[in-house]
DNA sequence: ACGCATCTTGAGAGCGTTCTCAAGACTTGA
DNA sequence: TCAAGTCTTGAGAACGCTCTCAAGATGCGT
């Protein structure tokens, strides 16, 4: 019926230590001024007890709440989650929030919100009048979703943006999406491939712009053009399967195809498959993602690494260190590597 | 500085309609004694002024606090993880859960724990302390670690064991895997095949038996003999590589395996692979869980769909409908289905 | 030694909600 | 019409913690 053991209460902890609660409270939270045969005492008790405080109280009465909302387009993640394909940035905001947030003592939450209509405003703001986390993540696109940013801006919760470099609220951190496009494409240059197609992710990701200027510089430097060269696909898998079509019936002689994603680049691998190609003797591919799925593929797939985690992992760090004035002009760049394994080779006919 | 907007209470409320602010809560939580008229004003009070309870102050005063803690252990899932390996349970606990959760206005959040030694009480002592949820779901093998089930019963949290059966504190749920074991097996034969091999997890779960006795009833039900085609695996990929030699090396003819997990699954195809056996040609397969990796590899494999987030809702629902007194006697047991991909196909030289 | 600043400690209020309990309004039955 | 309920509403305490502020203890310079 009633709780068995009623849980230990920081009054529970002053009575043994035969301390006032206050001074036990300045020893949990590392206040400056006890004396050190006190905080020691005091320490000791709370061991004895087993107290740790609860993050209820502690909301009520000070201003932290000790808890990182991250948030999720619901419709997208269910899609990918009901029918099994993965669901990585959650994966990747959680385990990486997580980690880094119970360094600090913090909590990190999921929220699934409705980002397509105006239910934002509802669900969002719902969740953070539940919670009233500390801080918010933000990936893309809602990254730079006007809505989304501007309730935050207005109720004063410090945010991140990931994947966004545009000025504004909140603090803007990057995955050096240009760059790694840049990688990508010299690395397949440096094997002899000259016809290098991308498949892009959708225009409202400003990381679908990066790559493909990535993929443009990179092509500039060595005078190799890419007209033709590109389709724009929606990270899954059957506009994957289109934009690789397209892409190979307009280029016989392509070679190359670097694919937004994962779920893109395994399509443009069984299309590759239906047509007789080998990858990658006929056809090298790299994605962007580096989820499970591509380590298992036949051939496992060089590819991208996302550092989401790393990522999130930074953007809690500075929403826990910034606090309330988390505003920020300088954009944090979180470098993304190459990872190769089996689906890239020197071109065809190359030295 | 100051929060620029503060946050609408139900002090708010209660003064934009005229009402005392118990109306307010009766209202809010659906309190029986409200006239209609009066409720539907504080309606459109809180619809206006936006406002949505804080959850703290809820846990402060109430007995609830709407959170659902679901434990995972911490080294596995960093393990899998970092390696990219994919991190399921954790995916599927969190997005079962958080439907499911949000569905009756209550929260899930997700705590790794270091399980493996004595740190478990500390651990997940803190918290619990710290969270003060409703209640907790656990997944194998800490569905049936005493010291958890203990350190729970004791502080009156109830929760809910997956993947255990035993009598016993708390709400038990399985995935019947005995009978999924049974009907891969089942299917197997059907397709004319004798020599069905078995790579079982680790002993320590329950579920390990469970599968393996289901393998072996169907096998008993054709009078078809099980022995040298059972090995144990750790559900890792080299695990499975190793049994899948284990058991290739031992009975050249062998005609189909059952993996305990898509990894080791992944591994015997490469094993497969690697001695020039055709999958499905040659040797069929079907794997435990069916996670993303298994619809990308080539070929695709059969797998038996581990049911885990309606598992997982169901044991949030149970939770939340019974509250305090949650140990029961019945197991619920949420059924699991085959999924046929490419990886079966008919016994070599059967009809 | 004295006055003043600083360190250390504790008392009391307040955070937003729900609980308990009491008071008033409204029924119902005779 | 009156007594005895039942509904409806509100007042005040309580939850566990941190904040503010004040008081006592200690240290310093002269």
């Amino acid at each position: 019926m009633a709780r068995v053991r009623k849980a230990v209460t920081i009054k529970d902890v002053a009575g043994d230590a035969g301390v006032s609660l206050q001074t036990v409270s300045r020893v949990v939270n590392g206040g400056p001024n006890v004396r050190p045969q006190l905080r020691d005492k005091v320490r000791a008790s709370i061991e004895r007890l087993g107290y740790v405080p609860s993050l209820a109280a502690q909301r009520m009465s000070g201003s932290r709440s000790y808890i990182i909302l991250a948030i999720n387009d619901r419709e997208r993640t269910l899609a990918d989650w009901s029918e099994r394909r993965g669901t990585d940035w959650v994966d990747q905001m959680l385990l990486g929030g997580i980690l880094t947030c119970s360094k600090h003592g913090y909590r990190m939450m999921v929220e699934l919100v409705d980002t397509h209509s105006d239910h934002v405003e509802r669900e969002l703001g719902a969740a953070i009048s539940a919670l009233q986390p500390d801080g918010v993540i933000l990936t893309p696109p809602h990254s730079e979703n006007r809505l989304i940013t501007e309730l935050l801006a207005a109720r004063a919760i410090p945010f991140a943006r990931i994947g966004s470099n545009a000025p504004g609220p909140g603090i803007p951190l990057t995955m050096g999406d240009e760059g790694a496009a840049h990688l990508a494409t010299s690395r397949l240059i440096e094997l002899g491939h000259r016809r290098i197609a991308m498949i892009a992710g959708p225009s409202q990701y400003s990381l679908s712009a990066w790559r493909i200027d990535g993929w443009r510089r990179a092509l500039g430097d060595h005078g190799i053009p890419s007209d033709g060269l590109l389709e724009l696909g929606d990270f899954g898998y059957e506009s994957g399967t289109r934009a690789a079509r397209a892409l190979l019936d307009r280029n016989p002689d392509l070679t190359a195809i670097i694919a937004s994603s994962d779920q893109m680049a395994l399509a443009a691998l069984e299309v590759a498959r239906d047509r007789g190609l080998n990858v990658p003797r006929d056809l090298s591919l790299i994605s962007f993602d580096n989820t499970p799925i591509v380590r298992f593929s036949q051939p496992p797939l060089t590819a991208i690494d996302q550092p989401i985690a790393e990522t999130v992992s930074r953007a809690v760090e500075q929403l826990i260190a910034r606090g309330e004035d988390s505003d920020s002009d300088t954009v944090i760049e979180v470098a993304a590597a190459l990872v190769e394994r089996s689906s890239t080779a020197p071109a065809p006919g190359a030295a």
